[in-house]
DNA sequence: TTGACAAGATAACGATCGCTATGCAATTGC
DNA sequence: GCAATTGCATAGCGATCGTTATCTTGTCAA
């Protein structure tokens, strides 16, 4: 149910989906929906809250998976499957983030929270001689890979798409070996 | 007309605003919209092709007026004003690729042809060995700093969001300075 | 077998959706 | 000075919006 909801508001934005079709994505009605859900608003924090607890899950299998070499392969997967795959399975940051910056308080106060697991998963990941200095570069990490799928996605050449991929994919990989820059 | 529906369709999202709403920012009513307007999505249109056109003439502004050191300026007033200004007049490429993203090709070709002015004005503006890899860096200058922006824009804490915009602010500059790793 | 309870379907509410047709008033060309 | 055109307001179209109340169905206990 809030996987469905989830496909939803990927695919067609907060404001682009009405309860009906929240419910339909699911093969249910709308009573079905508001025995889930207090209402519209609700069921979109539950996405939210879903959506990037999965991101948090994912780095850290990447983490599990693949050692050192992690952040190569999450780089690769994340310029590649997240960015071609339909919009419906995008990742919650990318899809999600820009509907969030336009809520209200309380829902941008759920976004932050559990935000927080994922800085830590990537910060704990990645080089850097102090804790800022590695919160800084997974911050950065992260808005420059949802904020480049966003521009691939948004760009109708496939190829232009994936000459985007590739310069974000040298800019990410730079970034985190980069000694950063004094304040 | 068309800088009121901005401020509509930034504030609220392409499904968050109707008609009437659009024509009220602007002081008139529907039946003027439709005077200027064939459709809602022609609307849009215009105003993703303004909000983007506005953004290459402001970074050669910058260049203009800053030479040399434009970056570093635009870097500090991207993250700075433009990440702290109401949503209706924030950067169309942060507050607008998104609702591309899930827009029709017809849509994001549109969007594709007025970035490549935006682009040409960054690139030209950095360093790089090859018209590539300026390229590219500009990209992802690009990428980070509207997934930055709207990363800070979506956290409920202004000590979090003004924390973000610092680890932006440094890969940002340490981006357009790395020498290119290779492919 | 019956009866309580849970879950979803159905139907309806007023409001708003994108859009069109029509009406009126000011401005324009001659 | 009158006619044509332009620019916006008004009103209304059927459809969909978010939400609630009521009804039906299925399940398991006693």
């Amino acid at each position: 149910m809030v996987a469905a909801a989830g496909r939803g508001f990927r695919r067609k934005g907060f404001g682009g989906i009405g309860v009906d079709g929240l419910a339909k994505e699911a093969e249910v009605t709308s009573g079905a929906f508001y025995g889930h859900f207090a209402s519209k608003e609700a069921a979109f924090e539950a996405v939210v809250a879903l959506g990037i607890d999965d991101l948090a899950n994912g780095v850290r299998s990447f983490r599990e998976l693949h050692g050192a070499k992690w952040l190569d392969r999450f780089v690769d997967f994340y310029l590649g499957e997240r960015r071609t795959c339909e919009l419906g399975e995008a990742c919650a940051l990318q899809a999600l983030s820009p509907e969030v910056s336009r809520g209200t308080d309380e829902l941008k106060a759920l976004f932050q929270d559990h935000m927080a697991g994922v800085l830590k998963a990537v910060a704990d990941g990645i080089e850097g001689r102090t804790s800022q200095e590695r919160y800084d570069k997974a911050w950065a990490l992260l808005s420059l890979l949802s904020g480049g799928v966003t521009l691939a996605r948004s760009v109708a050449d496939p190829a232009q798409s994936k000459a985007i991929a590739s310069g974000i994919r040298k800019a990410a990989l730079s970034l985190v070996q980069a000694r950063s820059a004094p304040t």
